[in-house]
DNA sequence: GACCGCCTCCCCCGGGCGGGGGAGGTCCGT
DNA sequence: ACGGACCTCCCCCGCCCGGGGGAGGCGGTC
């Protein structure tokens, strides 16, 4: 009996990629896709698949959403393998609460990605596969360590990022002090502890660490 | 008869989503692949495809050089269909003197994918679909009406494009100055143009807005 | 209780950045 | 020959940004 997999990204072409990436095993069977979260959890009751391999940026339901409401309404719920660009903190802690299994980068190769979804069949929790190590290590210490879990001295801080998300949509800091409603010297002290972090010079290039390392997505 | 289509794309994801989108048609035939744009050349000798759908960002080679290598070096050569993220003008008209015959989206429906190489393969230069020239809109004039190809009011000139490019990797006004051996005030003036044109406040905005739109590609 | 990470706010200060306006040069097509 | 687009350089000016350093409160853990 194979490993039944549902589907879930709003692009059609990453669909057909892993379509093709799984459907060629033999002990992988593609049971049905859906475009956006909110198909997620009807789909989920019809075609009961054992994993779901779902899209984090998706339109009306994104996916650590649509991960919390398919395990609080669907008995017996699927294992969940969040597909995405970077194992962002937020996104890995959100993630987690929400009762994801495992990440997957979407720039794995097509045998990570095989290999990915057979250990979350199996019940293996795959918080970080290599591929995704990989790029964690961006946000090492400079010295080459990658940034462990517990230390997170490297790590952006949950206001951090905030602020970081902030600063790649454009604001400034006087209005991301107004948006998180903090003065303009707190939002500066975020910033810079942004840009020590990622070692970026100026908030240009924390911005475009952020886009290069995944943390936020063009669109 | 079907029309016979070369896949050449790094990512092997969407390379496998092209081959299902496309060899699910009766009259379309992926006849091959490659990673990177060194490798079509021999391909293309042997496989003879009739439409090469060729990315722009590869390892060893783009995909503008590759074009241009491969029309100059194969005889009665394939059509060459460019894949991207967005028309950027020096892709455009690079890729236009290269001999490309058509632009397609990435993020294009599978329908429009498909449209797109049937076109292609009878002899249609495939300039600006609908779905590219929804993206160039955003670099209309602000009244809603698309840049046209005439007047470029609103396109980035050949240096304004560098110099954002530039930007868009992390450099300063006088790094790019010393980059482009011009003066300081230069840059400035194109910068300035470059946030006018783009309706940036600033440059971090245009940066986002590049990456946004396509023009830079994270990675 | 002591420590530590995090968030918050404050000071001074220099420099890069962006706005506005102007101007000369080349090359091109009309 | 003229206009127009483009690239280049220049001036003044205001200000946001980022660096440096410091400090208090709060919530965890040990």
């Amino acid at each position: 009996m194979p490993v039944t997999v549902l589907l879930v990204d709003d692009e059609p072409l990453v669909r057909a990629g892993l379509r093709a990436v799984l459907g060629a095993q033999p002990d992988i069977e593609v049971v049905g896709e859906a475009a956006d979260g909110a198909a997620v959890i009807p789909l989920v009751r019809r075609l009961r698949p054992d994993v779901v391999a779902m899209d984090v940026r998706m339109p009306l339901l994104d996916g650590i959403e649509a991960t919390r409401a398919v395990l609080r309404t669907v008995a017996d719920p699927p294992k969940i393998l969040v597909v995405t660009t970077f194992e962002d903190d937020e996104y890995v802690y959100e993630a987690l609460r929400a009762g994801a299994d495992g990440f997957l980068l979407k720039r794995a190769r097509p045998a990570e990605i095989v290999h990915a979804v057979r250990l979350i069949a199996e019940g293996e929790s795959l918080l970080f596969p290599a591929s995704v190590r990989r790029l964690a290590e961006r946000y090492g210490d400079g010295a080459g360590r990658p940034a462990r879990a517990g230390t997170a001295r490297t790590r952006l801080t949950g206001r951090e990022a905030e602020v970081l998300r902030l600063m790649a949509r454009g604001l400034s800091n006087a209005e991301i002090a107004a948006r998180l409603v903090v003065g303009a010297e707190t939002v500066k002290s975020h910033v810079s502890a942004v840009l020590a972090k990622l070692g970026a010079r100026d908030r240009t290039q924390a911005v475009i660490a952020a886009y290069e390392s995944g943390f936020v997505e063009p669109r």
